[in-house]
Parts: structure tokens; C-alpha cells; sequence
DNA sequence: AAAAGCACTTAGAAAAGCTAGA
DNA sequence: TCTAGCTTTTCTAAGTGCTTTT
């Protein structure tokens, strides 16, 4: 394959190139370099990979696993055994209970069963899967009890199906793919309150694959006895293989890891527009500001939103199908009934009240206290309106971001969101850094940085469920540690209450012995108070989506460059590989 | 100009993997 | 050597925003 190249040598080549444009980025520069490798939206010269790894064939119970209906055994088709076990296995969790999962299940499980099925299962609260799942849970208890060579061989066959599938050839580079294997049948989980909860994932044959790759590549064979949809030349799209979901009709698609330079690339390209929004963004706030008092509504309610964008960092809010998702909602779209005006509250003046469920059905609930003009305007939004109409109802997100786009080219809503995470992330670094502090207390205002920002994106999560009981684990260990200190402490005194009376050199040492005794004892205290402060203020606080998507890697690399701090300390193994660029790129003085 | 379609980024939960200390 | 408790990886849903169709 003459294509191929080194992944490491081509890396060299591809970083080097965003390196020399880190220093020079006129805009000149940087289109020219683009338009050099890929002319008006061209992804890619070459593609060639082999194709998706397809879920493993369903496998019929054993004779002694039963189902029982209305309390008698009842034998199932395969297929609707099938979708049987899926029930089965999610028994244990909640949303099994619910009265809508329960029902677009049992609608869709009929679908599958025979005529005579359909005829003597019609009740779900008759049916007993109990049976089924014991079978499943033995049978996970025994996956965990096999032995080091049977999870080996596991292992293995996990490695020569990555090797096989897992890597594509994109122009020079051999890249890794991010989700190679395509999604197995199931029970649809939405999130939150979701209509279609429960409805059957139906399972993805090659006659439903979409094939992407280039003319002159060796196109992956569908399995035998079988068809792709379609094979596809399109270089204008980055997607290696697709097909259509049943429970949205969305499309779902491969594509390469974070770490391809396909990923790369335009992950620095949108912190590169984040920064030019650093540029413009006090002339943006000016402007809105005098919005404020536009004799336009549709101004006013855009400059308002904006605000709201801006300032909380809210999403921009597209408009969604109705019964068709769960309902959240993001700036553009907010409804009257969630806010509340307050004109006066805990002693501050013309306070806005959120709440409500954004993205993931994760609630907003903040109470900020904002001007006198956007408390003014909103009341005006709200007059003479009903609880669930539309708060800025003459806007849209594709008005708001055509307007943006006047302001700067490539503004969108989003790239507020990204400009505010890491300009907070910047700033909190600086304020929090304490040159004299060790490592580990270093990293800890780092953590704290990190979450301030997650605390602006409103990323939580659910509390670990054994976080009490580690919290106390970790109080213990604090406790013991301090007792330890003070043992060495008194046998640091002795022992130099014994140099003083003896005064030989044997006993000097001892002194000196014990005093860095005490030394490291201190330190391990330290550090482990350090963790546990840490872990408390994070108890309901995800870091990891910020630290991800929202925050210019380049800082953190500067960061750590000034202060002496290891990568690695701050990025695992996987996240350097995503970052790459970025530590080749940025030195100490990177300002974003 | 509104709706539908498409391609891509962003998101938290759950599974899997790893490791320190019993 | 085992396993509790953590971190990392995997999974796939749910957003954004642009393009195409009606």
C-alpha cells in the first residue's frame, strides 16, 4: 500500500505544520495552508478502511432458562425471546417501572412475536422475566470468576478485532476509528422524560450500511451472503460508514478517534475562533447593550438572549419536535414558565430566576441579578403571555447567528460558551496559582480553576454512589496519618533531647533522620487533605466535559510549563493523544 | 421562509480496567 | 493474592448549525 506511511512520521509533518502557524497565524497563512491541502470542504485525497464490526448474532437461551406468563411456562420464538432478554437485563433498573417505557416496549415486543404469541401475551404485568434475569446475572458473576487466561484470551480477541477494524488509512496517516463496532439491538434509553423510552433498537444489518471511502481504495467486503445499502466517494464528508436509526430516523456514523488530525484540526481551528472572539467581544457587549433599548422587539429579544448567552453561558436553544424528545430546553427556546422575575431578592435588585432542564435533561436552576434594562425588557417579553409560550418569540437560533455572523465571521452561539470557559479558565488560573505552593496544592487550584468553569457550563453529575462512605474512608486514613505525625513529632523531640546530652555524631543523624521523618509525613498529610477537599467540592461536578470541549488546551500546556507541573498530572494517556497539538504547540507565555 | 435532512460536537451513565492496601 | 474503590474507556443520546428541499 503505497499510501501508507509511519503514523508517527506523518504526526511529525502534520504538527510541526500547526506549530509554524501557532507563531505566524495571520489569516493569510492559515487559508493558504488550508487551501493547499483540501480546496473548498474537501476532507480527505484517500480513505480506505474495512468496514464496521457488526453486533454478535443473537443467542438463544439454554432449555432450563424459562419464561413464565400469567405464572405458567411459556416457550418464546426466538425472536421474541430476543427482545425478551432485553427487558430481562434491565429489570433491575428503574426505568422498568415506568409506565411509558412499559408500554412502548410491550408495543414494540409484539411486534416480534407470532401470531400465536400476540394472541396469549397481552398483559406485561403477566409476564415474569425473573427467571431470565438470574440467568444473566449468573452468568456475569461467572465472567467475573473466570480465570486470568480465559480473560485473557478475551483480551486478545478484543486486540486482533481493534487491529483488524479499529484503523483506517486517511491520505498519509493510519488513523484510529472512535466507534468501530456498530450499536448492538436493545431497549431505547432516552434521557430524562423521554417519549420513546423503552421502544426496540432494532438490530443493524450490511443491507442498512452505507460505505464511505475513496475510488482507488480497497473497498471492505460486506459479510458473507450480504449486501451494503450503498458504497459512497464522498470526500466532502469525514464519515467512514452509516445508517439510519429507528427510534429517531437520525443517521447515525463512524468516524476517526480525537486523536486523527482530522479531529485535531478543527478542534484547534474552534478555539482559534473562540480567541478571535476574545478580540471583539467588548464592541459585541456594547452593542447588545444598546439593544437593549432598540424600538425593535425582535432586537430587543435578541439582544437579551445574547446576554443570557453570553454572560451564563446558556446553549443557543434550537427549536425540537414536539413529543418527539424530552422536553429541554436552551436559551432561544426558553419558556416563560421558566423564569421569574423578581424585583427585589435576598437583598438584591432585579433578580432572574432559572429553572429548567437544558441538554441531557440536566436542570439549570441559578438565580442571577441582572440590569435594570434586560429585568425591564424581559417583563416586557412576558406580558400578556401564557406559562408555556415562547419567552423570545421572535427569535430563533438561526436568527440570533445570522446576526452573529455580521459581528464576526464564524460567530455562532456556541463559540460564547467556549470563549467563556476558557478565558475563566485563564483568568481562574491566575488568581489561584500560588508560586510557593507544592505540587500537589498546585494541581488543586488547577481542579479548582477546572471547576469554575464546569460550575459556568452547569456540567453535573449524579453523586457517586459511594461517596459517603469513601468521604469517611478518606477522613479515616487523614486521621491515622495525623497520629502518625505526632508519634514522629515526639520522637523527633527524644531523639534531640538525646543529641544535646550526648552530642556525637551517631546521634545528630538520628535528629536529622527523624526531622525529614517528619517532613514526608507532613507532606503525605497534606496531600491527602488536599484530596479530600477536592473530592468534597466536586461531589456533583463533572470536570471532564470542560476539560474536553471547552477548554483551549493550549492553556493548561502553558500552565503546567510554567509551573514545572508534569502533563500528565493533568491529562491521562488518552487526552494527551487528543491534545497532542496542543503540548507540541503551546510554550509557557501561550496567552489565549 | 419554513421544514427536513445531514454532519458534526458535546454529554453523562455505565462498563471495564487498574492498583493500593488488606 | 484479592478486592474495594478509584480512573479510564466505551457507549450512544442529545445537542448545534449548516445545507437542501419543499
Amino acid at each position: 500500500m503505497g499510501y501508507l506511511s509511519t503514523s508517527e512520521s506523518s504526526c511529525i509533518i502534520y504538527y510541526s505544520c500547526l506549530a509554524l502557524l501557532s507563531r505566524h497565524p495571520g489569516p493569510d497563512v492559515r487559508s493558504q495552508w488550508e487551501e493547499e491541502r483540501y480546496p473548498e470542504g474537501i476532507k480527505w485525497k484517500f480513505l480506505e478502511h474495512k468496514g464496521p464490526v457488526f453486533a454478535p448474532p443473537y443467542e438463544p437461551l439454554p432449555e432450563n432458562v424459562k419464561f413464565y406468563y400469567d405464572g405458567k411456562v411459556m416457550k418464546l420464538s426466538t425472536k421474541a425471546e430476543e427482545v425478551a432478554t432485553f427487558f430481562a437485563k434491565m429489570l433491575d433498573h428503574e426505568y422498568t417501572t415506568k409506565e411509558i417505557f412499559r408500554k412502548n416496549f410491550f408495543k414494540d415486543w409484539r411486534k416480534e412475536m407470532t401470531s400465536e404469541e400476540k394472541s396469549t401475551i397481552t398483559n406485561l404485568s403477566k409476564c415474569d422475566f425473573t427467571h431470565m434475569s438470574q440467568y444473566f446475572k449468573a452468568q456475569s458473576e461467572a465472567r467475573k470468576q473466570m480465570s486470568k487466561e480465559e480473560k485473557q484470551k478475551i483480551k486478545e480477541e478484543n486486540e486482533r478485532l481493534l487491529k483488524e477494524y479499529g484503523y483506517c488509512v486517511m491520505d498519509n496517516h493510519k488513523e484510529r476509528i472512535a466507534n468501530f463496532k456498530i450499536e448492538p439491538p436493545g431497549l431505547f434509553r432516552g434521557r430524562g422524560n423521554h417519549p420513546k423510552m423503552g421502544m426496540l433498537k432494532r438490530r443493524i444489518m450490511p443491507e442498512d450500511i452505507i460505505i464511505n471511502c475513496s475510488k482507488d481504495s480497497k473497498i471492505p467486503p460486506p459479510p458473507p451472503g450480504h449486501k451494503w445499502k450503498e458504497v459512497r466517494h464522498d470526500n466532502k464528508v469525514t464519515w467512514l460508514v452509516s445508517w439510519t436509526e429507528n427510534i429517531q430516523g437520525s443517521i447515525k456514523y463512524i468516524m476517526l478517534n480525537p486523536s486523527s488530525r482530522i479531529k485535531g484540526e478543527k478542534d484547534w481551528q474552534k478555539y482559534e475562533t473562540a480567541r478571535r472572539l476574545k478580540k471583539c467581544v467588548d464592541k459585541i457587549r456594547n452593542q447588545y447593550r444598546e439593544d437593549w433599548k432598540s424600538k425593535e422587539m425582535k432586537v430587543r429579544q435578541r439582544a437579551v438572549a445574547l446576554y443570557f448567552i453570553d454572560k451564563l453561558a446558556l446553549r443557543a436553544g434550537n427549536e425540537k419536535e414536539e413529543g418527539e424528545t424530552a422536553d429541554t430546553v436552551g436559551c432561544c427556546s426558553l419558556r416563560v414558565e421558566h423564569i421569574k422575575l423578581h424585583p427585589e431578592l435576598d437583598g438584591q435588585e432585579y433578580v432572574v430566576e432559572f429553572d429548567f432542564l437544558g441538554k441531557d435533561s440536566i436542570r439549570y436552576y441559578n438565580k442571577v441579578p441582572v440590569e435594570k434594562r434586560v429585568f425591564k425588557n424581559l417583563q416586557l417579553f412576558m406580558e400578556n403571555k401564557q406559562p408555556e409560550d415562547d419567552l423570545f418569540d421572535r427569535l430563533n437560533t438561526s436568527i440570533l447567528n445570522k446576526h452573529l455572523q455580521d459581528l464576526m465571521e464564524g460567530l455562532t452561539a456556541k463559540v460564547f460558551r467556549t470563549y467563556n470557559a476558557s478565558i475563566t479558565l485563564q483568568q481562574q488560573l491566575k488568581e489561584l496559582t500560588n508560586p510557593d505552593d507544592n505540587i500537589p496544592a498546585k494541581i488543586l487550584s488547577y481542579n479548582r480553576a477546572n471547576r469554575a468553569v464546569a460550575i459556568l457550563c452547569n456540567h453535573q453529575r449524579a453523586p457517586p454512589k459511594t461517596f459517603e462512605k469513601s468521604m469517611m474512608n478518606l477522613q479515616s486514613k487523614i486521621d491515622a496519618k495525623k497520629e502518625q505525625l505526632a508519634d514522629a513529632r515526639r520522637e523527633l523531640k527524644s531523639a534531640k533531647a538525646d543529641a544535646k546530652v550526648r552530642r556525637d555524631e551517631k546521634s545528630k543523624k538520628t535528629v536529622e533522620s527523624k526531622k525529614k521523618a517528619v517532613q514526608r509525613i507532613e507532606e503525605q498529610l497534606m496531600k491527602l487533605e488536599v484530596q479530600a477537599t477536592d473530592r468534597e467540592e466536586n461531589k456533583q461536578i463533572a470536570l471532564g466535559t470542560s476539560k474536553l470541549n471547552y477548554l483551549d488546551p493550549r492553556i493548561s500546556v502553558a500552565w503546567c510549563k510554567k509551573w514545572g507541573i508534569p502533563i500528565e498530572k493533568i491529562y491521562n494517556k488518552t487526552q494527551r493523544e487528543k491534545f497532542a497539538w496542543a503540548i507540541d504547540m503551546a510554550e509557557e507565555d501561550y496567552e489565549f
